[in-house]
RNA sequence: GGGCCGUUAGCUCAGCUGGUAGAGCAGGGGACUUUUAAUCCCAUGGUCGUAGGUUCGAGUCCUACACGGCCCA
């Protein structure tokens, strides 16, 4: 991007001769000439602080039983940006927002004088103010800052978005986020939201006598989900290391040495696609909870979600796209065979094999690949068949064992496992299961995904020598539970899309 | 990876079957002592994503590419 020349020390800084170029060029030329105006006056239009301040949904919250034409007799300081503006003459009302609020500035020749209101005058939209004055409420009803004192607190050089219609361009709100932030408050308030889940959830966990901890993203051997991980290079050492794609089987080593029940909040990274639900970095909580199965994973799960929702937005019911959705516990547990038979018609127990179960949903209208198992087939069926339904939250109970080489198998059938997908919105949520503490057993497992990976599957999990010697020392049982972020998070602020809630998202360069 | 749509002033958008690019806001000059998208007057602002092609003539038609969005795999 081209950089214009700083012209603050030089001669003919406030020389208005230089405004003729056309364009972005003459907007900033007219800014940068001002700020030198201001330089001029001996003003510094990059100051240091504002001590003082409070916040305008405060000040708001403070005065709200005002009348119109009353005014308080106590003077508050407030600082944010100047977002519009009305009337020029001697008197001028000014709009100015700050993270949370939004007031109007009540400036007039009479209370300023000339050169206040002279410089006041000089700033432009986009400018950071910082405004003294009494509360008061204008007879149309309008809370104001009767302006005493005003000060450029930073100069803006470059014209902000559109005062009214904000910034559309998705490509630059994601590019240029803060552009997104500065004029568009619904989504300034969504990364509110975001930031009252995530401590929602962590004092939920807190108080239930988890403790937080955090494990390797460079690790030597990845593992823990199926995805495919980003490779990168440590130079001293020489060897390449994966970015995790999951802490899972870090944290269950935290439960073999006996710290008994753990989280970690953190960024997985996944190299896959990018799509409405998906980021290639992305935000999950994983706990580990000796002592427990699934179906206390379950019911913690439940009321983690409505107490991170209730932090986040006040209440456990929200609104997404056209949906209500009540988060409130408990939620429906059906199990996953029942559940594929209501919406898809098809059986996956009287269809054992992978031809049979193929053949049946092929009759039935879906996508069955040759070349899929009778584990991702089954997965299959749920992607199309379930899942986009699933807009209340769901709880899908008991899945094949192919599909999950961590969990551990129900008592009554060796082929299927105790684990369980949290559904709302018609994404997957959270992920959860018994863990798999038998070493001989999670051995077998790797095996499985060595065969696998051998017959082209390059989500499979590689074998995690280390990780089995940790489970032979002895880990108790234990619940676990991997909760999606980005997707409640989704589901708290309405987004339809990933990138809404992520506050820089992947682009291509 | 495939399909569809988009890319025009700082921002938001018009621009018909091809005929030398418009508006609103912002910015500049002026008027205005209670405005709420303030209002009024004047002037200004463009390599129409990039590169080719067709044509007397391309923002508009064709091809490729880049970036983005939506849908599908």
């Amino acid at each position: 991007m081209r950089r214009v020349a700083p012209q603050a020390d030089e001669p003919d800084a406030t020389d208005q001769s230089d405004l003729s170029g056309s364009g972005l060029e003459r907007l900033v030329a007219e800014r940068r000439a001002k700020a030198a105006a201001f330089r001029a006056r001996g003003i510094d239009p990059f100051p240091r602080e504002f001590p003082g301040r409070v916040g305008i949904a405060d000040v708001r919250a403070d005065y709200d039983s005002l009348t119109p034409g009353e005014e308080s007799d106590v003077v508050v300081r407030v600082a944010g940006r100047l977002s519009a503006r009305r009337g020029q003459g001697k008197i001028a009302f000014l709009d100015l927002e700050d993270r949370d609020g939004k007031i109007q500035l009540w400036a007039s020749l009479e209370q300023l004088g000339d050169e206040v209101m002279g410089a006041l005058l000089d700033m432009d939209l986009g400018d950071l103010l910082g405004a003294e004055g009494r509360v008061a409420r204008t007879k149309r009803g309008e809370m104001s800052i009767v302006l005493e004192k005003v000060q450029l607190l930073a100069k803006s050089l470059r014209p902000p978005p559109d005062k009214h219609a904000g910034l559309r361009d998705p490509e630059t709100r994601y590019r240029q986020r803060y552009l997104d932030l500065m004029s568009n408050e619904e989504v300034r308030q969504a990364f509110v939201v975001r930031a009252r889940a995530i401590a929602g959830v962590r004092s939920f966990l807190d108080t239930q006598g988890f403790i937080e901890v955090e494990t390797p993203c460079l690790q030597p051997m990845y593992g823990g989900a199926a995805a495919r991980p980003f490779i990168t290079h440590h130079n001293q050492l020489d060897r390449d290391l994966y970015l995790r794609i999951a802490p899972e089987l870090y944290l269950k080593r935290c439960i073999v040495g006996g710290l008994e029940k753990v989280y970690e909040l953190g960024k997985d990274f996944r190299n896959e696609g990018v799509s409405y639900k998906h980021n290639p970095e992305f935000t999950m909580v994983e706990t580990y909870e000796a002592y427990v199965d699934y179906r206390h994973v379950a019911q913690m799960l439940e009321q983690m979600v409505a107490h991170a929702a209730i932090a986040a937005t006040g209440g456990s019911v929200v609104t997404w796209k056209e949906h209500t959705i009540d988060l409130t516990p408990p939620w429906r547990r059906v199990d996953l065979r029942t559940a594929l038979f209501e919406t898809s018609g098809v059986d996956v127990r009287m269809h054992a094999d992978q031809a049979s179960l193929r053949d049946a949903m092929r009759a039935a209208g879906y996508d069955a690949p040759e070349s899929d198992t009778w584990a991702k087939l089954v997965d299959g069926l749920l992607t199309q068949a379930l899942e986009p339904t699933l807009i209340q939250p769901t709880i899908l109970m008991d899945y094949p064992l192919e599909l999950s080489p961590f969990a551990k198998r129900t008592p009554h059938d060796p082929g299927t496992v105790e684990r369980f997908e949290a559904f709302a919105g018609g994404m997957e949520i959270a992920n959860a299961f018994t863990e798999l503490n038998d070493p001989d057993d999670q051995l077998e497992r790797f095996e499985m995904q060595q065969r696998d990976r051998a017959a082209g599957d390059d989500e499979a999990q590689p074998m995690d020598e280390d990780f089995l010697i940790a489970l032979e020392h002895g880990m108790p049982p234990t619940g676990g539970l991997g909760l999606g972020i980005d997707r409640l998070v989704m589901l708290l602020t309405g987004a339809s899309s990933i990138r809404e809630v992520v506050l820089f998202p992947a682009m291509r360069t």
